[in-house]
DNA sequence: CGGCTCTTTGACCTTGCTCAATTCGCGTGG
DNA sequence: CCACGCGAATTGAGCAAGGTCAAAGAGCCG
């Protein structure tokens, strides 16, 4: 994880014009260029969108899947339970991501996906996936990227669970969201962004417990590295806490480039 | 993560004759039904193969592959840096494992792959693997299948990390290296496998210290849970192991149906 | 004004870490 | 055959990060 450069690349294009709106083409169109059949294929899949509130359970545990999630607006997670009712969350999606592609190929769930907050999503059935598989092999190479990606995280993930402090390990996963929330164009060049998740859900996800969680954010504030209140983050000092948390964004290939 | 049952499928195919000896094709053909064809073009992929010794970078951090490595005999690990030296260890692979094909996709890489032991590899060049996205469609969602297993497994180390203790994140790892071993014919069916690394290699994987690592093996071994000499590890007790750990194989995904 | 969820605090405990030293297994050269 | 070297495994002692339990504030909505 040795970094070359702390930086967020400032020359992230700022990808106007048609489709912009839409964060799921955009997260595309960030990581390679499309034609305008697969741009249009790709809106489409975007289009039709169900509304759920938060705390909705959109793909259960043990489930066989037809169709995958596109989140197009709000925050989910991944959990897996334990028996004895404590949680891991081993994901945080944002709007772009498609949440569930990994069910696509999965034979069954083997955990569950749950909103944080209410969320707009389209539902893509496997069937339409499948064939674009094979009628369309470089978008279907594009689907396979985000699930690699999200491999990608997830072993970042991992190596700050396993070897980060606390404060480091939260730091990391709030530049994390910062990076990648602003590819979607929700977080502003001063690293502001809304994060609506509770210090539980957070716990969950760094594996800690709540009460650690609570001091390990008195820490980064203290240290005046972090800005957080009501739902809005502000990571007042970008240096001094990608330093800290080790931090490189490589892993998220934000590039555009032949796939 | 609740389990509807511990035991791993005892129906577990023995998947005889031709290419049984081929722990690529092995890998596929848990999963799915394959033509012709398609064994025939796995088995070409797996064919040319180059030998390596123990320790040796099969990739290296930040280069841009050109081509993905098969593993087909020996152990391999994904390896994480941090600047103090430390380091993690995100996944360990065993024969049969398309190791880097992540690779693929990522414009850059994040990590090293670094053998454990000797290894025979295939070295599958990219434009190989793109074109069989053309071509045969079913085939190239077969390997995308495999990059899901993968993050499948991530996910499920991350539970192991976050939220069980460290004697039953150790017994989830070697159950699931059981497993793993079995479905490539190279563990037995009483549970005895050989595993050839090191506890400080095991630490690194666990996100604990070696000291630790030494103390939770010393742990298990009293229990009656584990014997481990020289590189050949038997879980005595399955069904208690199991228990401890939370382990169930779904996430493994070693289920023949329609991808 | 409750009632509810989320955040924060305090006190105390335990898991796992660090440092440093032995011991063991095993191959090598004498 | 045996001393030596070397990496890996093991042990001991003391420490610290992070967990648990329980209670007290804060913010928000009906």
């Amino acid at each position: 994880m040795a970094r070359t450069e702390h930086e967020v690349p400032d020359d992230l294009p700022k990808l106007g014009g048609a489709g912009a709106a839409n964060p799921f083409l955009l997260n595309l169109l960030r990581r390679d260029e499309l034609s305008a059949e697969e741009r249009a294929i790709a809106l489409e899949l975007a289009n039709v969108s169900n509304e759920y509130p938060e705390n909705h359970e959109l793909v259960s545990e043990g489930e066989r899947a037809k169709f995958s999630i596109l989140l197009l607006s709000g925050f989910a997670a991944r959990v897996n339970l334990l028996r004895d009712g404590r949680r891991q969350i081993t994901a945080i999606h944002v709007p772009g991501d498609f949440v569930d592609l990994h069910s696509l190929l999965l034979e069954r769930m083997d955990h569950s996906v749950v909103t944080l907050t209410g969320c707009a999503v389209a539902k893509v059935p496997h069937e339409r996936l499948r064939a674009l598989t094979v009628s369309h092999p470089h978008l279907a190479r594009m689907l396979w990227l985000l699930t690699v990606v999200d491999a990608a995280i997830y072993r970042r993930w991992l190596v700050a669970a396993g070897r980060l402090t606390a404060p480091a390990q939260v730091a990391h996963f709030l530049c994390e969201m910062f990076v990648r929330l602003r590819s979607v164009n929700h977080a502003a060049d001063d690293h502001t962004f809304r994060l609506p998740i509770s210090q539980t859900e957070l716990s969950d996800a760094m594996g800690l417990s709540v009460v650690h969680v609570n001091r390990t954010l008195q820490q980064l504030r203290a240290e005046g590295l972090l800005e957080w209140q009501s739902a809005q983050v502000r990571l007042p000092d970008w240096d001094r806490v990608t330093d800290l948390a080790e931090f490189d964004p490589t892993y998220l290939n934000l590039v555009r480039t032949r796939r």
